[in-house]
DNA sequence: TTGTATGCGTTATCAC
DNA sequence: GTGATAACGCATACAA
């Protein structure tokens, strides 16, 4: 095969004067929509091949329409965490699938450094993919109409994320929440009475999880506590997330009543939360629990094993990507459907059941 | 504003005849190359934000060739370590210039699961972006074909990655062989003769830095031997970094002769490896000085902080984008230039000099 | 079954 | 300065 696109690139045209047949005959036998000879079609396959055709895709999409292989992902951001791998894990899905999926990403919600969502999704809701998949994560509410409109105008649209809402398409959710009412129920049923709960991302998209953990405390018959609730605040925000578990280490220890338990919603800042907290001389799980979140290898293979719980980033995309192609192949009910998906807590050292009293049963235990 | 898109797109055409003027004035008034009356152009964007007009860039594509706005990001694996860091920041330097900048991913360049890179590029050349940007990492040979064609068709690229290469446009190469020769210089300044090393990747691309490893030991006065080369192999390659690092301790418990030193070229799987060591009572840095590179937040975090090599994403990235920005503004000089940029040693507790009675010393500092 | 004509939305080249 | 007209490459309806 030799690479002769050096020259400028060959049209259905020059396909169709190499087989032999007129222009739209030589169309037909691509999109397969035309009835024709086995003979002719072979040869303006042959023809093709031999002289590198490629469809130009402008002129497809100009023509005929929404592109059929192009999917357009959107996810918040790509630098962080595990909402970047399900965006990676479905773009793998689908290239695998044969499909092009380019990545674009928001940017950050909050703050500065803010990218103009509308505009993204202006721009790409024009380039007529045949779907989107969008991380619904802090979407604004101009970006949902501009996939209103998208879908009115025949478009496709899948979201995942954490929460599900109004919404004109499919949705995969990880119930975040359900990590939370389970993290509870564990420390509860350990003794642990004093809980508090860090979330290494701005206080700007923690409302729901946060009332999930006030009921599950109320439900325990626990006290809720304001300063027992953790966030990357006071400038922490574009921290790394590891730098954010040091922060929260530092406001920990400066507490007057300390909890006994914490959940943090991010296994890398739990881990150097713990690992901070053990230069002050607080040891996990002798003086506190603490359960991470997203299971990551490195939470089972840190210094004091970390309880965690999981993240199921392939089921989510999946899911995704199922749903995708159920509406593709028309096989989908009309309405918009929403799958979902749960993780679960994988207990290991760095919980235990809280000693009555500490002081002694430390030193029974060291003896 | 109104959202009415609602109904069909607004075509330039809809703009002129709001405007009272002809479809191809309306044309000159968006690109300015046509001379005419501040007040027709006035009136002419008016109409257009009026009756939120964008133009179609399939259209536009098709009629005028290259698209201005739009570079196609080209990268290797979106979903690990820092290469996935460079191409979200180079999106995202972009995206706040007003580009628009998807990202695509190759997957793996060895091993299951590859993906068609050669098929890839050419949908992305067929798109006529303004510039490719892409990770030179692994790339196979027809993929540089298809980049030549690229810029043959007076497309612009930029390519970036850990060693230069025969490349049809700028590169910039953040040199890991360095690393390497600054590791080994340290390891030996501190008396280190058994030094080490892990690459927690698959032994494929490896070759040029074993090489710079080898020369460097050389130079030293030091032998190497191929028992102390770790990989990401038996079956691991497809592993999360950190439980490659749990493979490399394995490995490293069985050695017969154990190295005193090892730099591991990944934070993750460096921490991990310690971690797993500590668990064998093999302790850093009494028995053993380890390097990792990247110089991750938790590195410095760790329960025995991590001496690590940095990594400049952030340099690499801003390199990368200045480099485009001067070439699409055509003030770079013709021929390919090549910007290499290195990180630097941070040393922390995990590395100390060789004891030279490892047991009677150890004994002593117990005391 | 095969060829022909028209339109998609834009840019660019001309005459006016 | 302004306004028709021809590409751009493809799909499709329609005529042969």
């Amino acid at each position: 095969m030799q690479i002769s696109s050096l020259s400028k690139s060959a049209t259905i045209e020059d396909v169709a004067r190499a087989a032999g047949v007129a222009l739209s005959t030589a169309s037909g036998a691509f999109s397969g929509k035309k009835r024709m000879s086995e003979q002719t079609r072979a040869t303006i396959l042959q023809a093709a091949q031999e002289l590198n055709y490629t469809p130009n895709p402008h002129a497809q999409r100009l023509a005929g329409g929404r592109s059929l292989k192009h999917i357009d992902l959107v996810a918040l951001r790509l630098d962080v965490g595990m909402d970047a791998r399900k965006a990676q894990r479905i773009q793998r899905l689908l290239t695998e699938r044969g499909y092009s999926a380019p990545l674009h990403a928001y940017g950050r919600s909050v703050g500065e450094g803010q990218v103009d969502q509308r505009g993204l999704m202006e721009t790409i809701r024009r380039q007529q993919p045949r779907a989107i998949v969008c991380d619904t994560t802090s979407l604004q509410d101009e970006v949902l109409e501009e996939l209103k409109c998208f879908v009115a105008e025949g478009g496709m649209v899948i979201g995942y994320g954490y929460h599900d809402l109004d919404f004109p398409g499919d949705q995969v959710i990880f119930d975040s929440r359900h990590g939370i009412s389970q993290a509870v129920r564990h420390f509860h049923s350990l003794g642990h009475e004093r809980i508090a709960i860090g979330f290494p991302t701005h206080p700007h998209n923690t409302g729901p999880r946060l009332r999930t953990f006030q009921n599950e405390l109320v439900s325990c018959g626990l006290r809720f506590q304001a300063q027992w609730v953790f966030h990357a605040d006071g400038g922490a925000e574009d921290a790394e997330t590891e730098e954010i578990g040091v922060h929260m280490a530092a406001r920990f220890l400066r507490l007057a009543e300390r909890p006994s338990a914490i959940f943090i919603t991010n296994d890398y800042a739990a881990l150097s939360f713990m690992a901070e907290l053990h230069r002050a001389g607080v040891e996990a799980p002798r003086d506190i629990s603490i359960v991470g979140h997203d299971d990551r290898p490195l939470a089972q293979r840190a210094w004091v094993p970390l309880s965690s719980f999981t993240h199921p980033v392939e089921e989510v995309a999946q899911c995704v990507v199922q749903m995708l192609e159920e509406r593709l192949e028309g096989r989908a009910a009309d309405e918009a459907r929403v799958i979902v998906v749960r993780g679960e807590l994988r207990l290991r050292q760095s919980t235990a059941p809280l000693l009555v009293d500490k002081g002694r049963s430390v030193k029974a235990k060291g003896k």
